[in-house]
RNA sequence: GCGCAGGUGGUGGAGUGGUCAAUCACAAGAGACUGUAAAUCUCUCGCCUUCGGGCUUCGGGGGUUCAAAUCCCUCCCUGCGCACCA
């Protein structure tokens, strides 16, 4: 397999949503303009049943790795998921199960697979750490262990928080990027890729491959989607795009975003060059109305899923819902008996979470019939006709009688 | 093992016998304004309610009291200090 030498397209693999690489992005571009051909991995413990926009970037950075020539390797973390990464937590994950940990990773492969190619020429290795790790004899793990000191540990900036504010910090956090760390070495990887929260956990793998493989293992980490508080995107609920969404949803959810994550997005989650984003900034700071070049993302996104055609309906029934005031396409709908009380369908319904919060919705006037407009006043509301109300902004559901 | 300080709502963190469903901040939801947002303003934010009130909550269990998140006992958990270390 010849791998592409193209120094531009070299260039732009290394400075596209790139953060920082080690040891240095010259030492990468010369291997790659070299024409050696190089593996690299991409870690994610299956923590959760989806994968996230978040995700999606060093996904398509491994991709774009991939079409390079290169060997692409994607890690299911079914290992360390079971441990839980402290990065980030204050409070220890809570551990997770074999059976938990296995149906998530199920669902990966699949959601990767919109970048990764598994199959054909030069296709991706798909591999799980409990290979190696589950297999490892005590002896084996303390000898690990003797290559890192505790100092070094607990520079990690969460571990040193944890001890500053006295919050507990165990032995098997600790351990974490140790196991993590490891993986680089019973893979005997060229490099590894990963967001920059990875950094740190990256670094151990980097200098446990140069301490027991004598190799110079080379990491990139990538820049994070964040708003404008630094939060990373999905910490914040609700803003968080999971990749097996509908095309409506992913839509809905990206033009919510706050403006200032739209240029960031473009680079970070689509394909569109350069020097288009570049122009599109010009253009913002011309005054140009930032809503049509969010909804230019999230159509472009979405195409990404869902395809070209998904991503004009999606926009066309954002319009008529949030703009016309319509129903959308995939609301609920429900038939139920002539005279049934509201509240008990909504509850039912999982609209609302209590009666409580429906009363105090309804005296907010946030119940609202679709057709007329009008709001429903009264908690006690019968169904004796079919209905489609709006619950606040988001929430629709159309009713009909038996 | 001993001593000290703690364990409160999604989070941080008040409260140390009654006026506590529990100050406040953040997060969240709704309304207004908008561009779908952001910012701002207003409201809400345990569950049920015939809107009078009722019910269940402050690590678990037990007790004292007319009355406990608050006092006592006990168990579990965390942090810190001390001791132990053949």
């Amino acid at each position: 397999m010849k791998t592409v030498t193209d120094p531009v397209k070299v260039d732009e693999f290394l400075s596209r949503a790139v953060e920082v690489a080690y040891p240095s992005k010259d030492f990468i571009r010369a291997k790659m303009l070299r024409g050696e051909r190089l593996s690299m991995y991409l870690g994610i413990d299956p923590t959760g049943p989806t994968l996230h926009l978040g995700h999606a970037i060093i996904l398509k950075k491994l991709a774009d790795f991939q079409a390079l020539g290169h060997q692409a390797i994607l890690l299911i973390g079914d290992f360390t998921a079971m441990i839980g990464d402290p990065t980030d937590k204050m409070a220890l994950r809570k551990k997770l199960t074999k059976k938990e940990v296995l149906t998530n990773a199920k669902f990966y492969k699949k959601q990767a697979s919109t970048f990764l190619k598994f199959s054909g020429a030069n296709k991706a290795k798909l591999v799980y750490n409990s290979k190696w790790l589950s297999r490892m004899k005590f002896a084996e793990v303390l000898e690990l262990a003797s290559k890192v000191t505790v100092d070094q540990m607990l520079k990690r900036d969460m571990f040193e928080k944890r001890m500053q504010e006295s919050k507990p910090l165990y032995i098997h956090e600790i351990m974490y990027p140790l196991l993590q760390g490891y993986d680089s070495v019973a893979m005997n990887v060229d490099g590894e890729i990963g967001g920059n929260d990875q950094t740190f956990n990256m670094l151990m793998g980097r200098d446990l491959s140069k301490t027991i493989l004598n190799k110079e293992k080379f990491v990139i980490s990538t820049k994070l989607l964040v708003d404008p508080s630094g939060k990373k995107m999905g910490k914040t609920e609700g803003n968080m795009v999971s990749l097996n969404q509908s095309a409506q949803e992913m839509f809905g959810k990206i033009l919510s975003w706050t403006d200032e994550l739209i240029l960031p997005a473009f680079e970070l989650c689509t394909n569109v060059s350069i020097v288009k984003i570049a122009e599109m900034k010009k253009m913002l700071e011309a005054g140009a109305n930032p809503k049509d070049l969010k909804v230019r993302l999230a159509k472009e996104i979405v195409a990404m899923y869902h395809g070209a055609s998904a991503a004009d309906e999606a926009e066309q029934n954002f319009t008529n819902t949030f703009k016309k005031g319509e129903l959308p396409e995939d609301v609920k709908e429900v038939v139920v008996e002539k005279g049934a009380a509201l509240a008990d369908i909504l509850l039912r319904e999982k609209i609302v979470e209590s009666k409580g919060e429906l009363r105090r919705l309804i005296e907010a006037n946030a119940v609202t019939e679709i057709e007329n407009n009008a709001a429903i006043g009264d908690f006690n509301y019968k169904i004796e006709r079919a209905i489609s109300l709006r619950i606040g902004k988001k929430r629709f559901i159309k009713i009909t009688v038996r």
